[in-house]
DNA sequence: TTGTATGCGTTATCAT
DNA sequence: ATGATAACGCATACAA
């Protein structure tokens, strides 16, 4: 028997109230929802009014059971970054917006053994339409390979490609790094360190890689002395600079992955009395808050991270009838020097 | 006619299946599942055991659907405050950690008219378990008469009590506001200026109201010159640190309502040539990643924001199989003056 | 204490 | 192009 259907006494409307109140079956609701091509335009647009009329709207739980897969779009990192987990989740609900998709946000433990096992319970259970992926545990090929296993769709953020265009946002980290470091060289520094992410993460080692091409372009024989490997932290980059500062002759100029660690770097100069950028130069690289408002305002890059967030959930919804248009930069996330007051030429 | 369930081949185990493995009802099942007290305990445990056996999980679409209610806490908010909202969400997400429980994220509009409403639609689709409200949104009693009206649980976040216990989780703006100027004043200083949040604000009203509070008691009148409106941005605090800075005597102290507009207050200063703190002392509020990465350190007002989200959804869970454990402080956030480099006595 | 029948609101199958 | 009927997997009412 059928009896859902509330007759319009309170609730509300079901699949069976506006099958009933525009004459036809169920099931033909069901294909105007779903914008089924074989129908007859009359009886599309008689229904499409009583639901319109009715306010009804398609209960998600219900679709979720007979679909066996959910209007959820989740977002799974190992917050690497406050900044940029904020960033994709405001580019994605951005694109979200208006659609029957809804955010769920996951952190996982990027160093539990039980990672993969973790997701796939998660995925299992919750059946999302598609994942993000963040970095540093988007490097991680077998979540990628589980995502596919189960017909979940995903698209992974990173520095680097790591996988084909439907399934990946990348940013080119490695060129921008190159641009930033061949800005000091050109402005006449030679003596120029950086600081680096730590071992393991892709932006850090695509980071690193850029610096040395731009030093390789210049002429600038490399000085292991002149690298140091930082966390992403600000004490790191803290102890990295002072490390850095102490070397013989010192650097005149020092790149850190990150602003944390450019911020630190700032500290150290200061507590040896240095005047940037007068004594040293520093650049950074993700534009944070923390860049434009501490003095002096720093150098660095910008990178489009909610721009990527948005490009993420368009792939995501891809073929879907809340299907978003593909944007032209949807391919290619150019990040950009910003160039404020923390770089001038070498004394 | 019962045929979900499916004898072991493929997919993943169902209700159905664990009753057949058990020599069960499903309905048995669905005790021992949902905790129900009114069962034999040698069932239970066999139920219970094959369960693990089989590594069974109960299918959250279906239960849903049966439940009318959905196994996920919403986090209601129009981005105050990158900094805040994640804390926030960590906060929650700690609490929801090996919980059935997910979390999704749901900014809206605090401008739009149809604020009420938009919000109502989410939450009739969506049926949560319970809402997060974050301020300044959650100011708003008609959303919380919504949530209540609608049957969803919910708590609101906010500087000052405007709820029962049950529905909020507050922190004690006024009073670490009146410590921070009271402390200023004990050290010395006189004419202590004041950058506000933007009107319509409760933690903007309730911070000056600290503000004034402390200075009338240290017998201090009140100088309107020494007042500026901000909009808790960078740009908003250098414009009303520049006015107040003009004042004629200028204050030898600003209190900023939140660390971006302290940084502004800092640029401001150092424009015209004033050493912090020597010729002004500066106290934020928030404790930012920022707030320790400017120099000088800044002293602020740190705001136990991820407890407060923990709180927040301990509350939400209370009374269900999932229940959290009351915290001693649940009821209490301090705030508390984080001295740093950023204040002194007056010259 | 346990089981039977039925509902939850949608989509899928297979008719016509 | 449309409809009748059976899933989807779990919970509730009522019976036993």
């Amino acid at each position: 028997m059928d009896t859902n259907g509330n007759s319009g006494r309170g609730g509300k409307p079901t699949i069976n109230d506006i099958a009933r109140l525009s004459g036809v079956s169920k099931k033909t609701v069901s294909r105007v929802i779903n914008r089924s091509p074989l129908l007859n335009e009359d009886t599309r647009k008689r229904v499409d009014d009583i639901i319109r009329a009715t306010g009804y709207v398609p209960n998600p739980q219900a679709r979720a059971l007979a679909l066996r897969r959910n209007f959820l779009i989740g977002l799974v990192h190992d917050n690497p970054n406050a900044q940029m987990v904020l960033g994709v989740q405001q580019g994605i609900l951005g694109v979200l917006k208006g659609t029957e998709y809804e955010l769920i946000v996951r952190p996982v433990d990027r160093g539990s053994t039980t990672l993969v096992a973790d997701v796939r319970s998660f995925l299992e259970r919750q059946r999302l339409h598609g994942v993000v992926l963040l970095p540093p545990i988007s490097e991680n090929n077998g979540l990628a390979a589980l995502c596919d296993s189960l017909g979940c769709r995903y698209v992974r953020m990173g520095s680097a490609d790591l996988d084909d265009a439907a399934h990946m946002v990348a940013s080119n980290d490695r060129e921008v790094v190159r641009d930033a470091v061949a800005y000091l060289a050109g402005i006449g520094h030679r003596r120029i360190a950086i600081i680096t992410g730590p071992q393991g993460f892709r932006s850090a080692f695509e980071r690193r890689q850029g610096y040395e091409e731009a030093l390789s372009a210049a002429g600038i024989a490399p000085n292991p002395g002149y690298a140091a490997e930082g966390n992403y932290r600000f004490e790191s980059g803290l102890a990295a600079a002072r490390m850095l500062l102490a070397q013989a002759p010192r650097p005149t100029a020092i790149f850190a992955s990150n602003d944390e660690m450019a911020a630190g770097t700032l500290h150290a100069a200061r507590m040896i009395g240095l005047d940037v950028p007068a004594d040293l130069s520093i650049i950074g690289f993700d534009d944070t808050a923390i860049a434009a408002h501490i003095w002096p305002p720093l150098t660095t890059v910008r990178w489009p991270i909610v721009e990527m967030g948005k490009a993420a959930a368009r792939k995501l919804l891809a073929g879907t009838i809340d299907e978003q248009p593909e944007m032209p930069g949807d391919a290619l996330f150019p990040s950009q020097l910003i160039q404020r007051a923390s770089t001038a030429p070498p004394k």
